[in-house]
DNA sequence: TTCGTTGCAAAAGCTTTGCAAATAT
DNA sequence: ATATTTGCAAAGCTTTTGCAACGAA
């Protein structure tokens, strides 16, 4: 089964909405789709201004809670009080391993952990919408 | 083994800064200790607040900030973009469960998870200094 | 008496919003 | 042509901070 690109997703989502794919945000949703990383607004801002510096910051703010809205982006809090954004369309679900001495994050995925998650929610008869699990910690090249 | 109370921690804390244990900082903490759910600060000045009406919410935030510092206090992100503290000193650790409808907040232990989550850092050489796993979604008296 | 603390108000961050000009369809 | 979107500036929030008055030791 063939997976609908990320481009499509979003078009349709401001199609049914009557809203339009306009540059400032072809421009910010290229940048969001391009980095790898978790991105806090300000660090986007500052990539899509490296492509037009015209582009304001509340449509960094706009766009990117589009994103949300339609399923591409998703927002974490994974320092303390920084909101960052990233990719979860298509992609496998995951958790986060944060350094908090050089701020690295990596990712992370243990199926036993999902199941007894599952078996919890079970057991307390709740349905489980979504799940944020963070290891907190000091990675190993900040060890040496 | 006998615990240290709390009040006792807070006094060595604030004796060893040289800071003094005033008349707001004791309605503050014991409103806190009082409190057995996920308090954010604005529902820990009302409470305060019917105790002396004059405490400031400055002294709130001043005297949380000093409770999560000499570790009787924990800030927790259970809603977007709300902070709030929960009591961690003398209780065992556990994870959330945050219904998004009527927004209770349950609390859960799973020894195994914990027990993946160390072996997950292990291979990636990460020493795990805290963790958070919350689960969000319907309670079972939402659902009805 | 001394120096930390308080309440208040102002400031500082981050995010949203109102608006006239610009733009997509 | 029409309705949405933009950048800017202003406003809203939450949290912190400067300061003169107050209070604990």
């Amino acid at each position: 089964m063939k997976q609908i690109p990320e481009s499509k997703i979003l078009e349709d989502f401001l199609a049914e909405k009557n809203m339009r794919l306009t540059y400032p945000r072809k421009v910010i949703v290229q940048v969001f789709l391009q980095s790898m990383s978790h991105l806090d607004i300000e660090e986007l801002h500052e990539r899509v201004r490296k492509v037009d510096k015209d582009i304001g910051l509340a449509t960094v703010y706009r766009t990117m809670n589009l994103l949300v809205e339609c399923g591409l982006a998703q927002e974490n809090v994974l320092f303390q009080d920084k909101k960052c954004f990233e990719r979860v369309y298509g992609r496998d679900h995951h958790d986060h391993l944060v350094c908090t001495r050089c701020r690295t994050v990596k990712e992370f995925h243990h199926p036993m952990i999902e199941r007894f998650q599952e078996k919890t929610a079970k057991k307390h008869e709740f349905s489980i919408v979504s799940h944020r699990m963070t290891l907190f910690g000091i990675c190993r090249d900040c060890k040496e």
